[in-house]
DNA sequence: GAGCGTTATGCAAATATGGCATATCGAATA
DNA sequence: TATTCGATATGCCATATTTGCATAACGCTC
């Protein structure tokens, strides 16, 4: 019935850089070879995604996708180093946390009490 | 500059039951013996309280602040058992988190690359 | 029954979010 | 060099969410 939840994210000053949902996005555009398929495939917008990459970069103030428009595919995307950096450090930090948090839940909540 | 920020909330049927900032609300009332006093001690208005107390109620299903409107002061707020019951759960599945947080986020950082 | 500070709530403004439509691009192809 | 194609890029608007303002309702005290 009740249930835990949690999210973590890197910042730079209050703003956020990168969570879960932008750690994906980056991964399925590095796996499909443009955003618009990466998107595709995760059933969110195209302007979402989009969205999401200019946030990150303007946040970051560094580059995160290198962009080609044109050829015969129309065009494709991949990552920048300091993408792969990023999302390599955000995995470090948030790898294992939801179990962690899960477990700890699991052992409060099957205690005695009035709510359940 | 760059920083890791963590949020964690119990949840029912997908719906945000409580959080670090709901549970605050419900310690301060405890303390402070009414919802406006609390609400102006956190710097938050009375509406945005209010409306906080009456999602996690609805959520829950249960009373969790006993309210009495009237009387030399206005009137009180206090907490119910199952409020008590609430907050220490949830201190006990959040607590120390974002240090442990902090942590591993400081380990990481510190390393070489392109992000600082 | 008048006064007080609280609880309670409608409503509008401000903000965030998401989708639609369309312009723009440039390598490949003919 | 002109055409084609699917991707990138972006303005615009509808919708949802959040926030604050204003005010009603309450009931104990005096």
């Amino acid at each position: 019935m009740i249930g835990v939840r949690s999210k973590i994210w890197f910042a730079i000053r209050g703003s956020p850089l990168i969570g879960q949902g932008r750690r994906d996005l980056l991964v399925y555009i590095d796996h499909f070879g443009s955003i618009s398929a990466a998107s595709r495939e995760m059933g969110i917008s195209y302007r979402k995604a989009w969205s999401s990459i200019q946030a990150m970069e303007e946040c970051l103030g560094k580059k995160l996708i290198v962009r080609r428009r044109g050829g015969r595919d129309g065009g494709t995307a991949s990552l920048t180093d300091v993408a792969k950096e990023l999302i390599a450090k955000y995995d470090r930090v948030a790898g294992g946390l939801s179990e962690l948090i899960d477990h700890r839940f699991e052992e409060v909540v099957k205690e005695q009490g009035k709510i359940h």
